[in-house]
RNA sequence: GCUCCUGUAGUGUAGCGGCCAAUCAUGAAGCCCUCUCGAGGCUUCGACACGGGUCCAAAUCCCGUCGGGAGCACCA
């Protein structure tokens, strides 16, 4: 044999620097804006994969300290998002019931001497920082800045009037490193403890208190957050905590999709989108609805690696990923897009039968039986190349001649190879209408032949069209979401 | 402006000093097969950003240029 062999590769992620069998603590960290989106199960899955090589502990984090930007319903949806992707979560916490933590650690740090409480005007501390300054806030003594602490505290400043400030170092090369909020004030209630708390941690400090309070030994996420890395890195040295390996993967520029939570949710609260599922936006819940699978979503994100490139997300390598995975489980049924009708002549009854997967005739077969006033429907793009090319035919069914109405011509299937006979899909006056929900927001409606009801799987191809999952199967309407072709 | 991250085919990825006239997937083109424009088989297309250096030897190391991205929020 001359066959060539072929280099297989396995697509694995490389080993964490310092994982031990066993030990590994890594988190995913969500803020409870909405539901998860595309973007959002590559942290999810990276985690999660590592998890499990490492037999360790994935917690669930809700960094829920916006009280301005937290849609209740989130706390419960990402858990099903996570959940629907295969990601195991071992422990939740939820940060707005650990702020008399965040108050404590503040108050050790202000006692420290590396914190301090300032009054100042929000541009000219940062005007200061800009010039590597300090604000006159900054070397108020100990003692003066506990009470600032405990009057902050108690309610004696409004909202802006203070905030607690972590001291890096002032001077430092990086701007964005420099003195960095730990808490401010904020008046607006939170969804969870109304308005039980009026002055709330920023990520900055908050994160890296619950990194090491919950043990984290690993850190994946993007990089967008390198610099608050360096940040946080200025909290575990002042308390003397080691910090977690970190691992920065590259922004990933997600095209022609609908990502952000608040544009998504201005859109639903207009009754333009139908929901977080609608199949125009990337959520979880869209790619769900639209037959993608969870286990194809892995796969990607697998293969991709963790490198701190920037990467653009192909939607055609997730939707190979996704052939490869329910080709072989969807079975075929005929979808005629804007039926035409044609009646035919010339014959008493058409027989036909077709396998539901030609790769799996074992299923079983489609019989199909046609008499009394036979009558088929073909899709108007197909319609218009029957009158052109004068004779077609009716895939596993029989071959037919252009007239009106239609003439049955006879069954014989060589007549394709030998003439370029061309096969088109169709149906039967027994056929149920079918809208296609398109991922433009779009509808393919036509005709579906009747023995998807039968169909047990969700996701079948309707052929020469594309995959669809089935959303909703009764006698009188079909109703499915496009996958993909 | 400052600081940081980063540059392998259209996209993603392997390679990280000689095994590279560079891997695999996806994509595109063609053929075969198939009663689907799906799947499968075969073939083809297509990349080491550029310029210097180090070295017997560089996609791999160093420097510069250029390109992409992020941060400099009382968002996460």
């Amino acid at each position: 044999m001359l066959k060539k062999e072929k280099k297989e590769r396995t697509y694995e992620l490389p080993d964490l620097d310092g994982a031990e069998q066993g030990k590994t603590c890594m988190r995913i960290a969500p803020g409870p804006s909405g539901p998860l989106h595309i973007g959002h199960t590559r942290v999810s899955v990276l985690n999660d994969e590592y998890t499990r090589r490492y037999e360790g502990k994935l917690i669930l984090r809700f960094e829920d300290t916006n009280p301005e930007k937290i849609d209740p319903e989130a706390y419960d949806m990402i858990p099903e998002d996570l959940d629907w992707l295969g990601v195991k979560i071992h422990e939740s916490f939820i940060q707005s019931e650990r702020f008399e933590t965040y108050y404590g650690m503040t108050r050790e740090l202000i006692g420290q001497g590396h914190a301090y409480v300032c009054t100042c005007d929000p541009e000219k501390w940062r005007g200061l920082k800009e010039e590597k300054r300090a604000c006159p806030c900054r070397d108020l003594p100990v003692n003066e800045q506990l009470d600032r602490f405990d009057r902050m505290m108690e309610g004696g400043y409004g909202e802006g009037e203070a905030i607690a400030v972590v001291k890096t170092d002032i001077a430092h090369p990086n701007p964005a490193v420099r003195d960095f909020v730990a808490l401010r004030i904020v008046d607006a209630p939170h969804p969870r403890t109304g308005t039980k708390y009026r002055v709330y941690p920023m990520m900055n400090l908050s994160v890296a208190i619950d990194d090491h309070l919950m043990g984290m030994t690993h850190v994946i996420r993007g990089k967008d957050h390198l610099n608050n890395t360096d940040r946080q890195k200025y909290v575990f040295d002042y308390f003397g905590w080691k910090q977690p390996f970190y691992l920065h993967y590259g922004l990933v520029n997600i095209p022609d999709t609908v990502l952000k939570t608040s544009l998504i949710k201005q859109s639903i609260k207009e009754g333009e989108y139908s929901g977080w599922d609608d199949l125009r936006t990337g959520t979880v819940r869209a790619l769900e609805r639209r037959g993608i699978k969870p286990e194809a979503v892995r796969r990607y994100w697998v293969e991709s690696g963790i490198k701190s490139v920037d990467i653009e997300f192909s939607w055609d390598n997730l939707y190979g990923m996704n052939r490869d995975l329910i080709d072989p489980v969807s079975n075929r049924y005929f979808f005629v897009q804007d039926p035409v009708r044609y009646d035919v002549e010339g014959v008493g009854s058409i027989e036909g039968r077709a396998p539901l997967h030609p790769d799996h005739p074992e299923r079983g077969m489609k019989e199909y039986s046609i008499d009394g006033p036979k009558t088929v429907f073909i899709s108007e793009k197909d319609s218009r190349t029957f009158s052109q090319e004068r004779k077609i035919r009716l895939k596993d069914l029989c071959n037919l001649e252009y007239s009106l109405p239609a003439r049955y011509a006879g069954n014989d299937v060589s007549e394709m190879r030998k003439s370029g006979l061309k096969a088109v899909q169709w149906v039967s006056r027994k056929s149920i209408p079918c809208d296609v929900l398109m991922t433009d927001g779009t509808v393919a409606s036509g005709l579906v032949e009747d023995s998807i009801l039968s169909e047990k799987s969700e996701t079948v191809q309707f052929e020469r069209f594309g995959f669809v999952r089935i959303e909703k199967k009764d006698p009188e309407k079909i109703v499915a979401a496009y996958t993909h072709d």
